[in-house]
DNA sequence: TTGAAAGCGCTAACAA
DNA sequence: TTGTTAGCGCTTTCAA
């Protein structure tokens, strides 16, 4: 049977086709009775308007840009799949749906929304992995294209937009403490260089924690560049001071690993003689035994969608843009920071 | 400045709409000079066809769709989206682009395919983590729509269709080859339940080669279902044995990764004591030093396309489908195979 | 080889 | 409240 166009279903219900596309878009324009009859006609036939025609006509495609991350180490990155996939199983819960994009860094990135934008009319983009001077945010804010971010506009220069991100202060916060209610006084930070802004806000949790205690040590606050193999060395010059750490709070599960690397080559016991947490609870940290701070993809990716449809109902740009939404990471206890 | 349309482009170029549009489609119909002229103004107002109208003229969108899988135990599945990285990245340089959706299982993938195909005319679909008695298969089939699965058609019943799929037993083979040339003789397998059709082709891969090596014990040859726990506990049974295995080969890195919880909490050495070998090169291996076949998931996407724009430039349906593509896995060897 | 006319399926503006 | 007209940007006839 041919599929139904807004045609088929007016002369069934005979009305017009305007009647038709109104109790689909304007219900309220039309009678109770004819709506009813209309309805019942769309429902028999099964009608569904074609996007394409629809986006013809209003220059709204109801498709929603998300760049898929390269595959990097696989450790952190990883759970950014799963915000993927609570972004697309939500969209499409709304009539929302998902077009992927790669792109390596910001410029190819902006490329590809140039080219989306012109060919398919993309309503909206949600971008992650924002960072200090980020070129997408100012191209896309500039174009009043819509778009909302997972991860906070980091740096001063940063144009306003609406964003989602985690805590990392409060994940940090919530590892040191509970270090601290297990006994443990001697906390190291494994962070990074301080030009990674999301890294200081992680490390601010761990740092506040710690003062609020009366801690203070300044040769446990190490900064080293991200990678497993750089968290291990850094923990082999902590395990040789003088009075070393008996807990580390890492910026990345991949640091974490390194920790762990170093902690069971020397034969000391993680959980027992030296306690390990680390971020983003990638599944690598679950099947060894890390605990970690898990960020909520599913709550942001909700928020993203939430702040999106604000954005995009808008009559016009907001001065003060919707958000921002600030979501507490969940820490999750196991093996790495258990005592026995 | 507005957005150049082919109305545009052909005023410039002094010529009609349907020129500048035989310029892009049929050069072949347009006299060099006229088309060297039309390409100038194209290039020089970067103009690129609307795919909305485009699409609903020709009924042919460009899009293909690709679902996400939701995130389960992370250790296998998440090299899944290096496929779909692959796949989004190749797709975008040949003007495709891959439209997402999240479905549970095959009925609700079915629907999503109906929704997709009506609502956004999708080209095609790449369908992963094909099984025994897939609905989807059988769906398309039917209907005639064009797709590819990255995974063979399992099962006797499943219709004919292009397909790329990675050599289990090739996998399996190599590790095994592997594991005899350092010296083991007692080399177990930890595999599935025998209705997963994918488990019994890497089986096959390892019992093959130990027979070839005059090597038999049918108490070596293991079935447990999916995940690390079952892993674990099946090691438990061998390692007890009067002559235990020396090396085991699993069917996944979840159950390998059980095999390396079980053999160190015996206070045996991975690798030296105890050689383990995975599937499917999970981040989680790289970072413990699991040994694994991986999956060339760049290759498969390539293939995957490639079978695509064959089926979709057939003029009909071909009584056979092009393909099928069998890619070799590569082994990765790292410390849990190495002796020192 | 090029141009003119028609129409894909839909919605916005207007008229009845 | 409903119907009519026009047209989104493109490609497919068909005629010149």
């Amino acid at each position: 049977m041919a599929r139904p166009t807004l045609e088929i279903v007016a002369a069934r219900a005979a009305v017009s086709r305007q009647t038709v596309s109104n109790v689909l878009n304007s219900p309220h324009l039309v009678r109770p009775e004819t709506r009813t009859r209309v309805e019942a006609v769309i429902a028999e036939l099964g009608y569904r308007p074609n996007r394409a025609a629809q986006t013809l006509k209003t220059r709204r495609s109801q498709l929603v840009g998300a760049r898929i991350e390269p595959p990097r180490d696989g450790i952190n990155r990883v759970v950014l799949t799963h915000f993927l996939h609570a972004l697309t199983s939500r969209a499409q819960l709304q009539g929302l749906r998902v077009m992927l994009f790669a792109a390596d860094e910001d410029r190819d990135e902006i490329g590809q929304y140039e080219q989306l934008l012109e060919d398919h009319d993309l309503d909206a983009f949600v971008l992650t992995d924002t960072h200090v001077g980020d070129a997408r945010t100012a191209w896309l804010a500039e174009r009043q294209v819509p778009f909302v971010t997972f991860g906070r506009p980091w740096g001063a220069l940063s144009a306003y937009h609406s964003w989602v991100d985690v805590d990392g202060g409060a994940g940090t916060r919530a590892a040191t403490t509970h270090l601290l209610d297990i006994g443990h006084r001697r906390i190291a930070f494994l962070g990074w260089p301080s030009d990674a802004a999301a890294g200081d806000d992680r490390r601010d949790g761990w740092a506040q924690t710690c003062a609020a205690a009366g801690i203070h040590d300044e040769r446990l606050d190490v900064r080293v560049p991200e990678g497993l193999e750089h968290g291990r060395a850094a923990t082999a010059k902590l395990l040789d001071l003088a009075d070393p750490p008996t807990a580390l709070v890492c910026v990345t599960d991949s640091l974490a690993l390194g920790v762990w690397a170093e902690v069971t080559r020397r034969g000391l016991r993680v959980g027992r003689d030296v306690a390990i947490v680390g971020f983003d609870d990638s599944p690598t940290a679950a099947v060894i035994g890390l605990s970690s701070a898990a960020q909520p993809m599913d709550q942001a990716a909700a928020a993203c969608l939430e702040l999106m449809h604000t954005v995009l109902d808008a009559p016009q740009p907001a001065p003060t843009p919707p958000g921002p939404v600030l979501l507490a990471p969940q820490l999750v206890l196991r093996a790495s920071t258990a005592r026995d």
